[in-house]
DNA sequence: TTGGCATATTAACAATCCATTAAGTTTTAA
DNA sequence: TTAAAACTTAATGGATTGTTAATATGCCAA
């Protein structure tokens, strides 16, 4: 019926890797392998994968670093740990940084299947296909969420940081709607405690001090809920 | 900030189910315990939950049966099995009929959390906003209770306080007609003694101060009973 | 390695918002 | 007439937000 799913697997241990690969591909996966962490993001960028499962003690760069890496690009994927310690620290960091499970080796091959099958499900469930266009009109600007600008005018275009840019697409996508601050935290800070509002706030700050060029653009605040990128006339 | 989320526990052996209720509480979750599958769904169905942890091994009506009952009702909603037991068939079970998650007793409490933590964010990422109305036209104003503002003509919009917004929101919906202060008290201030009363005064001074630019709207007291948003033609 | 640059977080303080409470007045119903 | 209920304004204190600066982190080039 569909295509089958794409899976990219980072493990440094070959031998295990390999039988990990033909294990899935057996169950109709369609798998790639890297075996560091250096090789997986290459392949991560090169191609589009619908999860990743990583290694995390490995060589070069271990498998949180290459995770965060991959999350700037997609902050969506699943991704799923492979760990032979457990280490209740390494868990606990892995779901901060936005692991969708966690498998400690050796492990049944079967639940494997099964957890990735529950993750791709869920996903599938809800995803809305991401669109292509990565260019907004915010009144007088021109905003590339892809290339990281925004154009005013004739002026020289203003740079974004990946968390301006991130920030300043999830308003533009709520545009004239409100985005909570929980949304916002859940997707770019991953998680939602006083400091990353704190830090959300400044990034408000930024992003209003670029906008100020254009009056007839502002980000309003809803007081206890979140903020409102509003275009007027 | 916004309202916790609410889980359900469904499980058998008291005590247990108390100190996780607690530790879940105490970590800002709106918590309902029940204590087998039946007194589960009764509870599922009389209220709106985020989440369902479950216990597999109860009597009368197992976890599974129950989580089964529940995927009828809402397909989305986030479950997690919680067993003494590691059979290898009971964990494939439960993900079949969609666990989100599945933990073995015991366990480490920091971990559930953060994977109650996590699944809940995943679910947020892809949560459609709900359609639902939130403009409402009242004489000359219009009123948008999402985004908490107050629209008189061409005139700056009133920012709405949350309170504000709620009261205002209740009473539009019984346009015309009979807003109880013991319904709006219970609903907004969550308890109905003399000083909610005096709080709910200053809200409704406030309101009539909005609405006093259209003559033809007013908010009348009927003395004892409660207020009536009335347009007049 | 080191120093510098871009970025992100944390700190600090100011400004604003907001629910409650207080206090004095007016209205209502018996 | 009188007590209860409602009206209104203002004061209070706590929470949230705005803003700038300082500090930390990671990365690249020398």
């Amino acid at each position: 019926m569909s295509e089958s799913k794409k899976i990219l697997i980072v493990e440094d241990d070959f031998n295990f890797g390999s039988i990990l690969k033909d294990y899935l591909m057996l169950n109709d996966y369609a798998v790639v392998l890297a075996k560091n962490g250096i090789e997986g993001f290459e392949k991560f960028q090169k191609d589009t994968y619908d999860m990743c499962i990583l290694d995390v003690m490995m060589p070069y760069k271990d498998g949180f670093s290459l995770a965060k890496e991959i999350r700037e690009k997609d902050e969506n994927i699943p991704l799923i740990f492979l760990t032979a310690k457990t280490l209740k620290e390494d868990v606990l960091k892995g779901f901060k940084i936005g692991a969708d499970d966690y498998i400690t080796k050796p492990f049944d091959s079967d639940v494997l299947l099964a957890k990735i099958k529950a993750i791709l499900n869920r996903k599938n469930f809800f995803n809305i296909p991401e669109s292509e266009n990565h260019e907004f009109v915010i009144g007088k600007f021109i905003f590339n969420s892809k290339l990281r600008f925004l154009n005013f005018d004739e002026s020289e275009p203003v740079k974004l940081s990946p968390k301006e840019n991130q920030l300043l697409k999830l308003l533009v996508l709520n545009i004239n709607d409100l985005l909570t601050r929980e949304m916002a935290l859940n997707k770019i800070w991953r998680d939602d405690n006083y400091f990353t509002s704190r830090s959300m706030d400044v990034y408000i700050a930024k992003l209003r001090k670029y906008l100020r060029k254009d009056e007839n653009v502002e980000i309003l605040n809803i007081h206890g809920e979140g903020f409102r990128l509003v275009v007027s006339e």
